[in-house]
DNA sequence: GCGCCCATCCGGAGGAACCTTGATCGGACC
DNA sequence: GGTCCGATCAAGGTTCCTCCGGATGGGCGC
C-alpha cells in the first residue's frame, strides 16, 4: 500500500475538490487541480499525471471534452477515472466512448475511492457497481433497438414504412423514398397501424415515441 | 464575526459533505449530517439546527421533501439554505415553494458559503448571483406564458385551435371541444398553419414541442 | 413436385380527414 | 361610410386510411 500514483483533479467546485482531496488523503499524490476544460487539457499535459480524476461536466464543456484535448495533445498513456454525481447512460456512454476507464458516482466512500484511483493507474477498468451491468449491456448489445416485442410484429419493410410515418412524412414522400408505389405505402401503413393497434398517424408517433424510435 | 450559527449537513454524498464540512471551517456549528430524506427530517427535529444545509437531489427523494418533513413534525423555526450543482429552473422552484430561505450553487467559495449560511441564519434570503434574476422573474411574472412573440400573430381563437391540433386532435373533436362548425376549424387551422409558416399538421406538432406548448 | 403461407408489390373504389380558398357578418377604429 | 380584422361557415381539391382485388417470389411441409 506503499504505491501512491500521481494524480490531477478536474472539477469545477472548489469544496467538491477540497472533499476529494481529504478523503483520498496520502493514498495518492495530487501533483494539481483544474476547474475547466482548457486548464485541465494544458495542466495534464504539463504533468503528466498517471491518473486524471475528471468531473463529467465542466462550466466550458464535458469531460469528454478533457479527455479527447488531451489525447489529440499526446497524452495517450494518462488514464482517466470519471467521477461524477450523474449515472445518467449518456454521460457514462460519452466519456467511455472518449477514453475513460472507469466511471464511479460521487457517493463511493474515500477509501474505495483510493482504491479505484489505483487500480486504473495499474490498468483495471473501475466502474460503480450500479454501472458495470448497464455498462456491459451498452457495448456488448450492437444493436441500437432494445430487442421490442411489439417491433417484431412488423415485417422489415412494414418497419421501415412505420418510421418515415411516425416522423410525420406524406405517403407520396414515402413512396418516393422508397421508390415504390403510393399504393404500396398504404397497405404497408394500414398494416402497421392494425398490427399496432391505433387507429392513424398521429397516435402512431405517440407510440413511436414514448419507444424513442423516432 | 464570533457568531457561529448550528447548521446540519444533508447530502448524500460523504466527499461533498467532507468538502463542505472543512470549507465551512469553525464559522459555524455543525450539529450533524445526514444522507437521505428519513435521516434528515429525522436528525432535524431531534437537534433543531438554526440552519439546513441542504442538497436538492437525494437517493431517497429531494431536498423539498426534507423540508415539508420537517415543517409537517413542527420545526418552523428551521431554516434551508438549498445547495446544489443544478441550476435547474424546476429544482429552484420546488425547493423554495417548499420554504427554502436560499439556493447557491456548489460551486460558491468556502467563505461566501459561510456568510450565506449566517445571512440565512439571520432571516436574510440568500441566491447566487446567476440565479437571483431567475428567481425574481419566476415568481414576480404570475403569466405562465415567457411571451413568445411568433404567438402573438395568432388570435386567441388560433391558439387554442393550435393547441388541440398539436395534440392530434381530429377537426372534428376540436369542434366538438369548441362548440363551433368543422369548417370554422378548418379555417382557423388553415390561418395557423400559414401564420406559423408550417405547412401541415405533423410540423405545427414539432414546432409546439420545441416551445413546450404541449 | 405441389400446395400453402407470407412478404412484397401494385391497382380501384370509397369514405373520412385534412387543407385551401372564398364568402358573410359584426365589431372596432378612423 | 369606409376599412380592417376576427369569427364563422361552405365548396372543393388533396391526402389519409380501409377494403377489396391480383401478381410475384421465397420458404416449408406433405
Amino acid at each position: 500500500m506503499t504505491y501512491a500514483p500521481t494524480v490531477i483533479l478536474v472539477d469545477d467546485h472548489d469544496m467538491v475538490r477540497a472533499g476529494v482531496a481529504a478523503q483520498l488523503g496520502d493514498r495518492v499524490q495530487i501533483l494539481a487541480e483544474a476547474g475547466d476544460v482548457g486548464d485541465a487539457i494544458e495542466v495534464i499535459l504539463d504533468r503528466s499525471p498517471e491518473v486524471v480524476l475528471l468531473d463529467v461536466h465542466l462550466p466550458s464543456g464535458s469531460g469528454a471534452d478533457v479527455i479527447t484535448g488531451v489525447r489529440a495533445g499526446g497524452g495517450d498513456e494518462i488514464r482517466f477515472l470519471a467521477l461524477s454525481v450523474s449515472d445518467a447512460p449518456d454521460d457514462v456512454i460519452a466519456v467511455i466512448r472518449a477514453g475513460a476507464r472507469g466511471y464511479v458516482t460521487k457517493s463511493i466512500s474515500g477509501d474505495d475511492l483510493a482504491d479505484a484511483v489505483v487500480r486504473v493507474a495499474e490498468g483495471d477498468a473501475v466502474f460503480s457497481p450500479r454501472l458495470a451491468g448497464f455498462v456491459i449491456d451498452a457495448f456488448s448489445a450492437t444493436l441500437p433497438t432494445p430487442e421490442d416485442p411489439e417491433l417484431d410484429l412488423l415485417s422489415p419493410r412494414e418497419q421501415e414504412v412505420m418510421r418515415l410515418l411516425a416522423r410525420g412524412y406524406a405517403y407520396k414522400e414515402i413512396a418516393r423514398r422508397l421508390t415504390i408505389s403510393i399504393k404500396t405505402v398504404e397497405t404497408h401503413a394500414s398494416n402497421v397501424l392494425r398490427k399496432l393497434q391505433v387507429s392513424n398517424r398521429h397516435e402512431l408517433t405517440r407510440w413511436a415515441a414514448k419507444r424513442r424510435i423516432v
